[in-house]
DNA sequence: CCAATTATTGACCAATCAGTTCCAAATAAA
DNA sequence: TTTATTTGGAACTGATTGGTCAATAATTGG
C-alpha cells in the first residue's frame, strides 16, 4: 500500500507549508481530508526545449514529416532519441507541436508587416515581400513556406492538420481583409469587390508564389509577378 | 567466343528473309559486312507496360513520393516486385517515368481545354474549372494536382524534377498567353500589362488553389476565387 | 523436343524506420 | 546520506524500407 504512494505524507503539522510550497504540474495526495504533497524532484533537463523545437521547425521545414527521419531530428536538435521522445513524445506529437508554434509565429510576424503605419499598398507590399524573403535559408536552401509546403504533403489526412491550416489561413485573411479595407478607404485598391474576398485571392495568390518559390522559380521573378498582382489590385 | 553470341548467323542464303522480318528494339548482329540476326524469342510481358504506368501515376499522385512504398506500388500496379523493377527500374526510375507521363498528359489536355473556339475569358475559366475538378478522385480523396504535389515534395533537390517542371510551366504559360493575346484582341482583357506576364500571374494564382484544394478549401469556394481573379483580369 | 531469351515469382538481404527499455547520473527535499 | 524522481544515453526491438537474386515459366524459331 504505501509503496504506491508517490509522495508519502509527512507530519501533519506541516501541511500548511507543504500547501503552501505546491506547484502546478505535480502529483499531489489526498489523505485524511486535506492535501498534503510535496513537489517532485528530479534531475533538470539540460536543454532548451524552445531551442530544441526551433530546431525542429527547420528540420521538417527544409525536408518535411515523411522525408526527415528520427535520426535526422536527433541530429538538427543535438538530442538523444531518449530524450526526445521523452520531452515531445512520438515523431508527430513532435511535428504538431513544431508546426504550432511555427503558425503562431508566422502569424505574429505577418501581424506585424500588415499593421504598420504605411499605406495600405505598401503593406501588402511589404507583406508579400517579406514572405518571399522568408522562403530561403542560407543561400540555396529552397525550403518554401512550411505552412503550405505541410499543407500539401499532409493535406489530405486526418483533420487534425486541415483544421488548423484552415483556421490559420481564416485568421491570415482576416488580417489581409483589413488591410485591403484601409486600401479601398483610403482610394488606393478597388472597391468593386468585397475585401475579405479581394485578401482571399490574394492569400491563394501568395500560396502558388511560395509553392512555386520551393522549386525553380526565382526570387526576382517572383517580385515581379507579385508586383503585376498588387498592380491589378489597384 | 561463340557463346557469347546471342544470335548466332543462320546460313547465309536466309539472309534477305531474316532482314525482311527484323524489327525495331531488338538485338541484330553485323558479320561478314551484311546485317543478320534474328528477332529474340521470350516470354512475353503478361502485364500493360501503359495500364501500370497510370497506377503508379494514383498511387504517387494521392500520397507523394516518400510515402508512397514500394509496396504500395506493388498492390496498385498489381505486379509483383521483380516485374516491377525489371519493368520500371527502381522506385525513383519509376516516379519519373510516372510524373513525366502525367506532365506530357496534363499538357494536352490544359491544351485541349485552352484552343477551343470559345471566348477567350471563356476558354480561361473552363482551364481553370476544368482544373479545379481534377483535384478530387472519387468523392473524397483530396489528391491535389500531381504538378504541385510534386513541385512542393521534390522541388529544393537535385535539379531533375526541377528542370521539368520549370520546361512544364514555360510550355503552360506559352499556352495561357496566347490565350491572354486573344482575350486582349478582342477586348476582353485588359491592355495594360503584356500577356505573357499575365498569363504567369494567372498560372501562379491556379498553383495555389490547387495548393488549397489539397487541404481544406471547398471546390465551390476555389471557383468564386478563380471568378473574382478572372475578374480582375477584364 | 531443344535452344535462346525474357518474364514472373517469392524468398532473401542489409539498412533504416519509429519506438522502447534499462541504467547510470543528476537533483533537491527530507 | 538517503530517497524519490527525472534526464541522458546507448543498446535493443520488431517492422518496414528499397532492392537483389535464383529458380521457374512462357514463348518461338529451329
Amino acid at each position: 500500500m504505501s509503496t504506491t504512494i508517490r509522495h508519502p505524507p509527512p507530519p501533519e503539522k506541516k501541511n500548511q507549508k507543504i500547501i503552501d510550497r505546491m506547484v502546478p504540474n505535480c502529483v499531489y495526495w489526498f489523505v485524511t481530508g486535506i492535501q498534503i504533497g510535496g513537489r517532485p524532484v528530479a534531475r533538470p533537463r539540460e536543454f532548451d526545449i524552445d531551442e530544441a523545437l526551433e530546431k525542429a521547425i527547420e528540420a521538417f521545414w527544409a525536408r518535411g514529416y515523411e522525408a526527415t527521419s528520427v535520426a535526422d531530428l536527433m541530429t538538427a536538435m543535438s538530442l538523444q532519441k531518449g530524450s526526445l521522445y521523452k520531452a515531445f513524445g512520438d515523431k508527430r506529437s513532435l511535428f504538431d507541436q513544431a508546426f504550432g508554434r511555427y503558425l503562431d509565429e508566422a502569424y505574429a510576424a505577418q501581424r506585424k508587416a500588415l499593421s504598420g503605419d504605411a499605406p495600405p499598398l505598401e503593406s501588402l507590399r511589404r507583406w508579400i515581400g517579406a514572405a518571399i524573403e522568408s522562403v530561403r535559408d542560407g543561400e540555396s536552401c529552397r525550403r518554401g513556406c512550411f505552412a503550405v509546403n505541410t499543407l500539401v504533403e499532409l493535406g489530405p489526412e486526418g483533420r487534425d492538420v486541415g483544421d488548423r491550416l484552415e483556421r490559420h489561413f481564416q485568421r491570415l485573411a482576416r488580417l489581409v481583409a483589413e488591410t485591403v479595407t484601409r486600401g479601398q478607404a483610403a482610394g488606393e485598391i478597388r472597391r468593386d469587390a468585397p475585401p475579405d474576398a479581394l485578401a482571399q485571392l490574394l492569400l491563394v495568390f501568395l500560396c502558388g508564389l511560395l509553392a512555386n518559390l520551393r522549386g525553380p522559380m526565382a526570387e526576382s521573378e517572383a517580385t515581379r509577378i507579385a508586383e503585376l498582382a498588387l498592380r491589378l489590385l489597384a
